[in-house]
RNA sequence: GGCCCCAUCGUCUAGUGGCCCAGGACACUUGGUUUUCAUCCAAGUAAUCGAGGGUUCGAAUCCCUCUGGGGUCACCA
């Protein structure tokens, strides 16, 4: 049974957009082999916690159509979800360690430890914790007894190769020496990350961790626990680390990173899905345009790239547009329309100007700006008009004139005028644009006259003039 | 700095020894369609495959060194 997961840690507003990447793997793997995706809140940290991030997260999760088959609200076989709802789980697998003689408990301060780090960084060494408190563990306990803060540590093997396969890179060695001796439980009672992501994985027999590049470096400290509980290990794949353009860790200085706020600028969560799929893999045919059904179907972990790939938000952008435009009209006006809820839509005027917009937009939230001019007529004129007051007059009296108020019917009577007054169509109906709406960049002119009516455009053109 | 990962057009990538003096997509430029913009169509610019050594009849593809970039070195995840 494979079963994959995600570890959000609610410490950040909402969802950050390279979870969402690793999350669109591993529910993408977990779909593609009858597996389970699991979202475990990985909330260990109590310094950092952020109130309503859980929440936050599953329901920015949920509306990219990612949904968990287990978590904290639904339940599941390994129940709970929530790491902060299972520290006797951890306390007593830490126990565990101590008995094996895995594990120690230390009382060092902060200030000794840093003194510690700082003295082996002079010396040019690896800082690393140097096991004081293992040879005195008998006086440590007593210390502990009456009182004292402690915090429990992993006994590193001295010069051991930790070897682990990852499935993207290969064999990766690291030697311990270049291990501190981790703290796997916390003053507070609380595990670190270490601890409770191994002992969580093995309890919720979690088959593929897959997760990005940045855990590289601490893989061989869990492995060193799977084998101190005599644990058999998970497959490991590390996937790419999202960059900035200056190829750095993507981050929120840099770019926008919280997946919601692609939402809110109108990006669809299909769209966005696509594009981090090509996020280090590429689909076997040259295929750019997938929806989840499809990568599910080809998708496999062999064929993600190592290389840390760039955050093109202008790639999006055009991928967007493509799944905009093939949009059912309906379901274009109903995402526009909860975009701009607070505005509330003429609902009429919505649903005319649908197919004047589609091809127009890359995302939802541009509508506005393409078709505000349906809603409301023009404050400010990108181009003076004071000299066209002559040839408005005659638009006006030809529109006055038409009796069948269609967009073609529309168009031919101008043409006609346009020829008459041997005014040249593109600079004729610049001048009726821009009279019109105030901008040089529109929808298409007649239908966009018949939609807002011809008592309405008259009067805009008067008021131009 | 130590350790680890990585290295093909500006960006995302194809490519796993000969089909590649490197293909596609975005972006960009030009032309066509068009009543603006967009769509659509056509064409083009753009990588001496980071550099230098090997291996081989033959290397983007294998090996080594260097360089560059990234990650990581917490009682954060």
């Amino acid at each position: 049974m494979i079963r994959t997961r995600i570890p959000p840690s609610p410490t950040g507003e909402d969802l950050h957009i390279g979870n969402l990447y690793s999350a669109y793997i591993n529910w993408t793997f977990a779909r593609k082999h009858n597996g389970k995706f699991i979202v475990r809140i990985e909330d260990t940290d109590r310094t950092r916690l952020v109130e309503g991030a859980e929440n936050q997260i599953l329901s920015t999760l949920r509306a990219y159509n990612i949904a968990p088959d287990e978590t904290i609200d639904i339940g599941g076989p390994y129940a709970p979800y929530r790491q902060s709802d299972r520290l006797d789980i951890y306390k007593k697998h830490a126990e565990d360690l101590i008995v094996s003689g895995h594990a120690y408990f230390c009382i060092c301060t902060k200030e000794r430890l840093d003194s510690v780090r700082s003295e082996m960084q002079a010396k040019k060494l690896v800082p690393r914790y140097d096991k004081y408190c293992l040879a005195r563990q008998d006086q440590v306990k007593r210390e502990i007894d009456s009182g004292a803060n402690y915090v429990i540590r992993l006994n590193i093997p001295a010069d051991t190769e930790v070897v682990f396969t990852d499935m993207i890179r290969g064999e990766i060695a690291i030697n311990t020496n270049n291990l501190d001796d981790q703290v796997l439980m916390k003053s507070d009672g609380f595990p670190t990350y270490h601890l409770a992501v191994v002992v969580d994985d093995h309890l919720m027999k979690i088959s593929h961790v897959i997760r990005a590049e940045e855990w590289i470096s601490s893989t061989p400290k869990h492995v060193l626990l799977y084998q101190a509980f005599g644990w058999d290990l998970p497959f490991f794949a590390h996937l790419p680390i999202l960059r900035n353009p200056d190829k750095s860790k993507l981050s929120k200085r840099k770019n926008p990173v919280w997946a919601s706020w692609y939402l809110e600028q109108g990006f669809l969560p299909e769209a966005v899905l696509n594009y981090l799929a090509l996020m280090g893999w590429s689909h076997p045919d040259g295929k750019e345009i997938f929806d989840a059904e499809e990568f599910t179907s080809v998708f496999t972990l062999e064929r993600i790239q190592p290389v840390g790939p760039v955050f093109d938000i202008t790639k999006l952008e055009w991928m967007n547009g493509q799944y905009i435009m093939k949009l059912k009209n309906d379901n274009l006006r109903d995402k526009i329309q909860e975009l701009y809820k607070e505005n509330k839509l003429d609902l009429n005027i919505l649903n005319l100007s649908i197919p004047l917009v589609r091809e127009r937009m890359k995302k939802l939230s541009d509508y506005w700006n393409i078709a505000g001019m349906l809603f409301e007529p023009p404050t400010t004129y990108e181009k003076e008009l004071g000299d066209q007051k002559e040839l408005l007059e005659k638009v006006t009296q030809t529109l006055e004139a038409i009796s069948e108020w269609k967009a073609d019917v529309i168009g031919e009577k101008l043409q006609d005028l346009a020829t008459a007054e041997k005014v040249p169509f593109s600079t004729f109906f610049m001048t009726l644009r821009i009279a019109l709406s105030g901008k040089k960049i529109t929808p298409p002119l007649n239908e966009s006259m018949e939609i807002l009516g011809k008592e309405e455009c008259i009067a805009r053109i008067k008021n131009a003039a």
